[in-house]
DNA sequence: CCAAAAGTGTTAGTGATACACCCATGT
DNA sequence: ACATGGGTGTATCACTAACACTTTTGG
């Protein structure tokens, strides 16, 4: 096909921003970063940054993730495109929002290109955020506890061998509210996607809770669609 | 706040594409138009076009639909961002996708831009489409379902008054799928978003059918979750 | 035998499904 | 009186929510 090339009219910048949700010291995390350079210098921030020309989003979103945060083999999820033209004072940035959950015990964070450094922070408790960030995060929160509900997110924040107790507390901390012990564990069962392995896992001084895994990781619900 | 401009690297194309659903002639219809100029010259498309550098996504989309196919004042929700480096032949063009239900009662297309014509097709007998649209389409169709089940996009296809048959036989073109009646009519009453009128409708020799309205226009959840 | 968390069963209520009959109208 | 679509009620089933007691362990 011949075509004829686009002009070089002024046109919007495009990014990707990576909102990483945890679970960790009975809090809901994020990972921010902060920023080594203007605009917002040594604020922090969602990890992020330009797609480059030749290259897929997701690509884009993951590679900036390991770049400003050694994270890496995640499933990433498109959340939004944010697009005012005043969210960034630079010029027009537009942005794709990807959102992952990750069990935080299996990643060190390393950062490296353009950032200070790369922390999680309580969603509870956030600083001040460079952009239109704390905006994206409200509303990934929105959305996450909403997939909770409906699909099988929340196992991607456990250890592959985990007991029903630690699976629920998961649950009560994204939700932010009491969940009842037996009606928890019929819901799950009633998913047949848990197994209960042989071990047992001994904390205290108490009966030793049973270990379970994942029969798999699919979804319960075909990808993006809630 | 003074800032250093954006360096004018190669950055994508932002443009938006916008799918129109509506429900004609008992048949599921999506809106298209015939491309006036290269690519894909004279083929049918999604209605869109690029984003200008000062606007709104959502605002860009809603000019384009009312350049190209004269469709205006629409409530238009982000549906997903495409992406991919080869989409485009001139280039690398990504394209945030919008959609929405519309009564095909209350508008007359007038195409004015770029096009040759806009025209309603069967989804179930859609041309060759240009670019990835025929993708962004069957994405589309997947989360119409959705919502329509979960939310009451489904009244935005109907005028103001109707009857709860019309509404019924709406609900079974779009999921392609007989419903029962008493059923239907229960489900729609416990959302409790309709009430009837004094009015009704006599239509061939049998008795004359109650037409509703809406009691308001808000979805069931809110905007963008499901 | 005590403390502490693991683990389970029952009941009531709610919503979904499946199904059959009467009603109002024009001819 | 009949043909046509409008309109309703009931029984069953599955799922959810609320609730209390027994089990296993180490000390």
């Amino acid at each position: 096909m011949a075509e004829k090339k686009l002009e070089k009219y002024p046109h919007p910048f495009v990014t990707v921003d990576i909102i990483i949700f945890t679970v960790k010291d009975n809090d809901l995390k994020v990972l921010l970063v902060k920023r080594k350079l203007p605009p917002f210098q040594r604020m922090w921030a969602l990890p992020g940054g330009f797609v480059h020309i030749e290259e897929n989003l997701e690509a884009a979103a993951l590679r900036e993730l390991q770049e400003e945060t050694g994270v890496k083999d995640v499933y990433l999820e498109q959340l939004y495109t944010f697009g005012n033209p005043a969210r960034d004072p630079r010029g027009r940035v537009i942005t794709i929002a990807y959102f992952a959950l990750l069990d935080s015990s299996k990643i060190k964070l390393q950062p490296k290109t353009d950032v200070e450094a790369a922390k999680w922070f309580s969603m509870y408790n956030l600083p001040k955020l460079a952009f239109d960030h704390q905006q994206i995060i409200d509303y990934s929160l929105v959305r996450l506890r909403y997939k909770l509900e409906y699909t099988t997110v929340g196992f991607q924040l456990l250890p592959k061998k985990f007991t029903l107790t630690e699976l629920q507390k998961l649950y009560e901390i994204i939700l932010n509210k009491k969940l009842d012990k037996r009606n928890f564990r019929k819901k799950i069962f009633s998913f047949n996607i848990v197994e209960p392995t042989s071990e047992t896992k001994m904390e205290g001084i108490h009966r030793p809770a049973t270990l379970y895994k994942f029969k798999n990781k699919q979804f319960l619900l075909p990808k993006d669609v809630v």
